[in-house]
DNA sequence: GATGAATGAGTATTCATTCAT
DNA sequence: GATGAATGAATACTCATTCAT
């Protein structure tokens, strides 16, 4: 299928051969992103990816197959980046979840976040080990940093003691479905009664006062 | 399979022409949910509608003016009888609001809203026009019920005096994630970590506790 | 709209069944002449004519057969109905022949002759039988008026003494050019460099130079 | 047919893509002269060009467009070969006119002269540009090429002082008429009594007879 | 007779995939 | 390795023809 090349001398140095799949990668799912799964023209992916089409077909068996890489490193690639954003720092949890709450927000809204989202609600239905690697990955993981901040305000005792797993669940849904409204920008005026801060301001506010713990007077 | 009568003779009745547009828009939207706008073929609509390929196009002059429609009246279908299911009785405005939730949380969980859920994120894209109708029509209009309710709350005393159009926003965008996890039938199990009811439960008891009035300790 | 109007006696009469295959035929040709074989639709023909597209298949057994008797009643029709206007009367052969041509040249630029002559060029490469049918019907028969009137200006001793076969078929062709020419809206100006009358002035004054017998100097 | 080298073996040589262009308009011209533009398949235009259909969209945006090309095309290489072949040499303008004459029907009689007469005349009407290509690059130049020579043989005193665009059109008439009456072969026996050779001797005589200058005798 | 809804064969066009260079 | 010309399977759409009413 790719084959291994007949020559018998092929030389030194070309650009690190580890480049491609990244760069076709890349440009894979800006083109994905823009026109979903069916509409993406190879050729459109290899030139943006300044290549040319046959060019893909020696680091990816398929169109398929190169959906599958481009969802599954482009989670990862978010993700991990994620973590290192969001991981909150220190102080009273209520500032930490504040913090962190931008930092999601920020995260959920960019615009590889948004296609990959689409793309995993228009297409994933025909990949199941997406889906599942999706769950892990992307859903539980992101999940996973919430519930350990809630965790500690519950601990310190800022936090009432919720379920944690379901406050992570409200939290993060809030989040990404406005990142979502957001980014549909003809619906955004419409939806969104307002401009970007009040609504992370807004959301970080009401789900403190849901998380609360009861503020005994006396 | 396109008798829809069960008895085996059913000999000389056709179905009414004037059920066409319904059969195909019910046959398309089962198999745009299914395969999205690209890969959805003419044909298996026609299959699925129990007609030939031709006799769609008697009705709609082509493809995408199909899904435009299909996108119209489900939306306007959905959310019609959305309203009529939903609109909360008197009582307490918290027992009301329990039972809207679980009305809605119904809604958000059928399947066509679903498959609409998904055609919008995937394709409206490329149709300005339903992204209007859609923002209008789908989710401002299911976001007012939930606004007006609150607001009850707020007259009564029994909710804090939130923005109600916040509050509504973080409803809505529980209920409907919650329901799109729902769906995603292997993520399910990985993602909500318990069943049906006791999720709609954590939603409503979650959204009572940061709408709730400071319940005043004694 | 073809409804027969809902009063309950409709009386009675109807146009005459007889006219049916007439209308069709005149409505087909309009259409072919538009459109061409292949591109005229039956739906259209079938509006024109102010019948439904069944109909049609009363009177004619498909789409071919009816472009056959498109052309064969339009060639017979056409080529009677010349023969009537166009068979000269007495006086001086040169005058004779002067409204002899100005006869046949309104009957070549008539929008029926026209088309006719468009479809025969365009399509009756697959019609064999419509070939001969043609062949003998309109080219010959116009041809051989031609011929009779040549004859008799040499009979008199004012035409020259041609092969008449030779000469009429230097007349018709110039005629039928020229009305072709005159057709092609666009090329009319650019292709004829003068009004219509001077036209056919010239094709006479041309032709009957050519004929005209030795001029005796004396 | 598709195999340029005659060479049985001709093992490993495609043919350059350089030719593609040139390749599908000649197959397109037979194709379109044969059956019509609307009845003309692209797989048939494919297969006698040796190629591929989807090959024939690396070169031609639309069917449409193909034809657009091959009518340009033809017409002007058929009008370049024809100025250089036709274009009269010295002598008697008499013998320059039959030379010329000879020129112009063999011209007139080339199978893609034909076809593309007959394109025009059936389908010009839906390309207006092309009418007006054809109109200045087909028949005014042609006739320009007559018009040029008469003006010799009136200069010269062996042809009366005529109107020479009038002459032209008369002369271009016959020998374009004739030409297409033979090639309808089933109707040439019918309609053209005698000949070929015969056809254009008589042509040649009849107009020379029309423009020959009185011959004054004593 | 007349209608027009329904059918499905037929074709232009697109695009993933291959492979000679 | 890289290229891009070539391929042909796949699919939207058209329209002659049929037939129940």
């Amino acid at each position: 299928m790719s084959t291994p090349s007949q020559s018998t001398q092929e030389p030194r140095w070309r650009r690190l051969p580890e480049e491609r799949p990244r760069q076709i990668i890349e440009a894979a799912l800006d083109t994905f992103a823009e026109r979903g799964l069916a509409n993406a023209r190879l050729d459109d992916i290899a030139k943006r990816a300044g290549l040319s089409k046959g060019t893909i077909y020696l680091y990816f068996p398929n169109k398929e197959e190169l959906f599958r890489e481009v969802v599954r490193q482009t989670i990862v690639a978010n993700i991990e980046a994620a973590e290192r954003e969001i991981e909150a720092a220190g102080g009273p949890v209520a500032d930490a979840f504040a913090r962190f709450i931008r930092g999601y927000w920020a995260f959920a809204r960019h615009p590889h976040y948004v296609a990959i989202f689409r793309l995993v609600n228009a297409e994933l239905h025909n990949f199941p080990d997406l889906v599942e690697f999706y769950a892990d990955e992307a859903v539980m993981r992101s999940r996973r940093l919430v519930q350990r901040l809630i965790e500690r305000g519950i601990a310190s005792g800022e936090f009432r003691p919720v379920d944690v797993r379901v406050a992570a669940r409200m939290v993060t849904s809030s989040v990404v479905m406005h990142a979502l409204w957001t980014q549909a920008s003809t619906v955004c005026s419409r939806v969104l009664e307002c401009g970007h801060d009040q609504l992370v301001q807004d959301i970080i506010d009401y789900h403190l006062h849901a998380l609360r713990a009861e503020t005994r007077p006396a």
